[in-house]
DNA sequence: GCCAACGTTGGC
DNA sequence: GCCAACGTTGGC
């Protein structure tokens, strides 16, 4: 099964938000790499939480995706901040997700403290430059992550 | 607020 | 297809 890490400003959704609400959606992912990693998600994929954009940008908890991919809804918005003037109805090329809450953790693990980890050396997350917003985590960068709370 | 790095756009 | 300009991301 494979697990995932997605970007979140807290601002926006936060962990303790997703707490709240037990499963919201996971939209405005308008980068085509990101996108195609919603795409190869399953149900029931297991995924850390990050926090990013924050006075403390780290990884704050997990969750559970709740479903398949779908039509970005808020492409076709014009209201929102994520609407997208060449999608329409038959054409839409952004993906969204539902998400469910799993678990906070009671610290955040700070991207520095990831930043430390040889196991998490491959991580686009930690590596400089990198913007992927959503992107696969092998097990053992799975578990290493979870050592460190 | 700064700025490095990246992705996208659009002229040629 | 190249590449400069621009907008965005995101840590600090």
């Amino acid at each position: 099964m494979p697990y995932w890490l997605m970007k979140s400003e807290p601002d926006e959704l936060s962990i303790l938000d997703l707490q709240r609400l037990g499963q919201a959606r996971w939209d405005g992912v308008r980068n085509y790499q990101a996108r195609n990693f919603l795409r190869s998600m399953q149900v029931d994929d297991l995924m850390f939480f990050y926090h990013s954009s924050c006075p403390q940008p780290g990884i704050a908890g997990i969750a559970r995706i709740a479903s398949a991919h779908y039509p970005d809804p808020a492409a076709l918005e014009p209201e929102s901040p994520y609407f997208d003037a060449k999608a329409s109805d038959t054409k839409n090329p952004w993906s969204a997700v539902d998400v469910a809450f799993v678990e906070a953790f009671k610290q955040v693990i700070p991207l520095a403290t990831l930043k430390n980890q040889t196991a998490l050396l491959g991580l686009p997350l930690v590596q400089k430059g990198s913007r992927l917003s959503v992107m696969p985590v092998s097990a053992d960068e799975w578990a290493a992550v979870l050592s460190l709370r």
